[in-house]
DNA sequence: TTGATGGTTGGGTGACCATCAAACTAAGTG
DNA sequence: CACTTAGTTTGATGGTCACCCAACCATCAA
């Protein structure tokens, strides 16, 4: 249950571990759309999707930065949008950066992440 | 709170009041991804959205021929597509005629109603 | 090593949700 | 009229969810 410990190739040429490497995340035939759905039926993960639908850079802080939500339930949604497969986490030293998961999302549900960024550009 | 009870016109030409009638339904501008997202992230909601995809007619009964679960929890789900702006109900004598509300999905949320049927075709 | 920083985990809580059963309304049928 | 049919409503139940707090872990800096 608790994150797998794997480390991905690239840093580690002296065999030393790096800590750069990517949280576990579906596989993409096994995203599915109910939960994709739920992970986006939710205002506060809808508004991190808006802040990540520009090729956003930076950490979670940075990225929930004004939304008033212990840090712990942002860490909660978080997961929900990693799980689900809506979106990519990589650690980098404490910090975590997230990404939209594009690829995964665009070959599953075609259309769907275009028309749902879309819909939030308001 | 209950259905509202405004007759529409047609099949009143005598002056009979018709029990022709479609239930309340969310304003076009009021419909909100979040209450979308979230009536789309049931499967068995989900199931019904893909049976009426493709212009289906028939009641609820119909509707939801050979889904093992009570007619109550069905009437739940109905309404939480309906009040979620995601279907329209008319009523029909006995009968609920439920569609996709396509008309206001699209103006809305331009694209997503589409990805999420093509995503359901498999 | 001490302290600060970024984030996760576990516990607890109130709210919501999917489900069923039973009672109910309303409309068609004999 | 009584009976059936279509669907809603209400209440109960077990489960999930968003949220906070406190403790914790890992990394970085002085």
């Amino acid at each position: 249950m608790q994150p797998s410990d794997v480390r991905y190739p690239g840093g580690d040429e002296k065999g030393q571990v790096t800590t750069m490497r990517e949280l576990p995340h579906p596989a993409t035939e096994d995203i599915r759309l109910s939960a994709v759905m739920h992970a986006l039926s939710d205002e506060v993960r809808l508004e991190l999707v808006r802040r990540l639908s520009n090729d956003w850079e930076g950490n979670c802080t940075l990225l929930s930065e004004d939304i008033e939500i212990h840090k712990s339930t942002l860490s909660h949604h978080y997961r929900v949008l990693r799980e689900s497969g809506v979106t990519r986490t990589r650690v980098d030293g404490r910090d975590r950066h997230i990404r939209i998961n594009r690829e995964a999302l665009d070959e599953r549900f075609p259309g769907l992440l275009d028309a749902v960024l879309k819909s939030l550009d308001d």
